[in-house]
DNA sequence: ACACCTATCTATAAACG
DNA sequence: TCGTTTATAGATAGGTG
């Protein structure tokens, strides 16, 4: 299908075909899914990896009409008619599933896409939050940057006088409001960047 | 897909969606037999119409390990859901918890939060990208409230064309460069916001 | 609903790291 | 094994009959 056109049958070189199953394996669970959202279809999708490796997804929209199995089990996929249905529990992988969708969407729209569906009213929300946001993310820059320069102008002014506790001049170097960028111990603020660096 | 993308959600028209169904469970199926035929893989596939009609396909190239059952025919829903056991963490679910957390940390860190995790230069791009973000939805909101008053603007020039006039001062709402928000036609404009009222 | 068209959008085979 | 990239093959939304 790309750079070159393959014929369907089966790939006989093990690790290209490794490799298609994993690609379209994640294709066809991809369409799956969108089939199920657009058109508001139940569907269930199997696959059975040559070695014997179990992938599944349920959509249950409404009802759960189709249950899975293990693999290692005598396999038995059954159906229901019209299954006892607001009681449903959700499987696991649809309710994850619409969580990665609508994480996505509320991404994409603080990135500024998808906006087109959006009502100007609709616009004022995600505006405001990446506002809030940008300020919060500018401050913590302002902070860590200041940080050093502040450490280094404490002790500067600890040696030159002798000792004081000085007031010290905070310079914000963002267009955002200042708000009062640092006052806390300086040690613990190592403390936590330290910590930090062991990820 | 083609001549113009669509969001993945319901299709609220009944007969595009109609058509949509059976052209993409058409592909679906398509995509499904070429996988378990490229790949040696065994796939069962399961969609039900909204309406309940049941289309499927099983593919029993090795071993017979998926049993189908007619939708009308009698009924035993078998809960077998053996929690997600190795195998199937390993799998689709595995991956989806992943995406799912991963989303939930990017979003907590451009609404401005978990930001004591990053470096200096990793807040940068957090910042950048909610100044973009920021700036297309601002720009967006912008144009959606400018296109109804550059209609009228448009609509009273031609009015008074011939007769006495006075100039019209636009006004920005937001703190953005005005980017030129308005210079297409006036009524394919309003036929998209129509469409979109729809929603 | 279906078949065909075609401009676009998506999926993906190969190649590379 | 994985992630990326890129060029190309394939899928499909909207339209028409």
């Amino acid at each position: 299908m790309t750079r070159r056109k393959i014929a369907i049958k089966k790939i006989e070189n093990v690790a290209a075909r490794q490799v298609a199953f994993s690609k379209r394996r994640k294709g066809l669970f991809k369409k799956a899914m969108e089939l199920s959202t657009l058109c508001d279809a139940e569907i269930a999708l199997l696959v059975f990896s040559a070695s014997g490796k179990l992938f599944d997804y349920a959509s249950t929209s409404t009802r759960q009409v189709i249950e899975r199995r293990n693999l290692y089990s005598d396999v038995n996929l059954v159906k229901s008619y019209q299954p006892p249905q607001e009681l449903q529990v959700e499987g696991e992988y649809f309710k994850l599933n619409k969580e990665v969708k609508e994480k996505t969407l509320e991404i994409r729209q603080l990135n500024g896409e998808e906006l087109q569906e959006c009502t100007l009213e609709e616009l004022q929300k995600p505006e405001e939050r990446l506002q809030r946001g940008l300020s919060r993310v500018s401050k913590t820059k302002d902070e860590r940057f200041m940080k050093p320069i502040n450490a280094l102008k404490r002790k500067r002014l600890a040696c030159e006088r002798g000792q004081s506790s000085d007031s010290i001049v905070i310079c914000s170097s963002s267009d955002n409001p200042p708000q009062d960028a640092d006052s806390s111990d300086a040690s613990l603020r190592l403390g936590q960047l330290t910590r930090l660096s062991s990820y």
